[in-house]
DNA sequence: CGAATAAGCATGAACATTCATTCTTTTAAC
DNA sequence: GTTAAAAGAATGAATGTTCATGCTTATTCG
């Protein structure tokens, strides 16, 4: 290599685009199944119906059925990590941060129910790789400072932050199934009792 | 078919004794799979296996692979009923009412993680019957209970108990999840830390 | 520019494997 | 000795994966 060729301008060939929109019809299709049966319940060959493609074509983008898992979480999980930064300055304050979290929370949840469930409803640990799991971390960074900073101003005693984060997380998730499961509407009212209540959890810690 | 020995032969055979053995290995089998690798992700022989009973024995005792996991839940719902129930007096006051359901639940979960990440960390809806669907709402009456006197004496613009009840649940299992997942330790200070922040919680309505 | 050729892609039937369930043989209780 | 139960190999359906074939797109050449 004798030098850099300029960045040529990357038009997708029709090729291309035909790929990336057979690989998104792939990609939604599993989800849906997964997201409803779980991963061993759900057949390669049934993604390939739902998404209108052979049976043969998944294999030529995922290398095997774990692989399209990982794929599918991945993308879900950069979907809710994306809508959760959003307009997320970490150094404000922490009630307006925790708002903010919340209501990119919430959000994301009604605008993506099929993802969400697939995220919350479903014990994915046993076939992610490395790379999914790390996304983990990343998407809970903003409740993550929320709680560390609610330690810092707080007494010694506190929960920890990572409990704390866990307890929030899982009384949203909680109501959420809730929902799903139709012992409890959620709706707008709800989700603001719903924030106010969370709130009050990490207050608590705060002025003790 | 799950058979229950007659009523009126109290002495049980040698036959029958080894009989329930055989059925408590099974379960006991089938509830570490499942709650592992969930439904789909368990093969039969692989229970059969694990249990020290040939794969055909299984069907000997249970119709088939549904029969089984419902008999499983049956199990574990019921043994976390019989938990949450304990010591409690559905008429006294609201706090230590919440107190003791909290000791309960949490008894449970350490002496039976198994069953814990049975119940909560899969997605049962899709294969239960009727009769398990039933149990859940027997299980759930203490913290109805609590949920709903905290609403009787609260202001009207409440949260549902249903939608609290969910968040309360949901926090707990939350906790556990991330404990499981090595995200936080679980200790018993945590448990009385997490017990006083979603005492709070139902306080909040009250006192609202 | 247009026809002919090459390259790569999609397909879905076929294959090998896994797994729920059955069935025949073996074992052991009574 | 008779009978019920247990075992585990056998069965057949389901499912992850492959591959030979046909087709679409890109490229070449007249």
């Amino acid at each position: 290599m004798t030098s850099v060729p300029p960045i040529d301008k990357p038009i997708p060939s029709r090729r291309e685009s035909a790929a990336q929109d057979k690989i998104a019809r792939i990609l939604n299709a599993a989800l849906e199944l997964f997201a409803e049966r779980g991963f061993h319940g759900t057949a390669v060959p049934e993604v390939a119906k739902r998404a209108g493609v052979g049976a043969g074509t998944i294999y030529r983008y995922f290398e095997h059925k774990e692989d399209l898992v990982n794929a599918v979480f991945r993308s879900s999980k950069s979907k809710l990590k994306s809508y959760l930064l959003e307009s997320v300055n970490l150094e404000s304050d922490i009630k307006p941060l925790f708002h903010q979290f919340w209501q990119n929370l919430v959000k994301f949840a009604l605008e993506n129910p099929i993802d969400f469930r697939f995220l919350e409803l479903q014990d994915h640990v046993p076939y992610l790789d490395a790379e999914s799991v790390n996304i983990e971390l990343e998407v809970l960074a903003p409740i993550w400072v929320i709680c560390m900073r609610s330690q810092r101003q707080g007494a010694s005693d506190n929960l920890s932050a990572e409990a704390l984060m866990a307890m929030i997380w899982g009384a949203f998730v909680g109501l959420m199934k809730a929902h799903v499961l139709g012992y409890t509407t959620v709706n707008e009212d709800t989700l603001k009792k719903a924030e106010e209540i969370c709130w009050q959890m990490i207050n608590s810690q705060v002025q003790q």
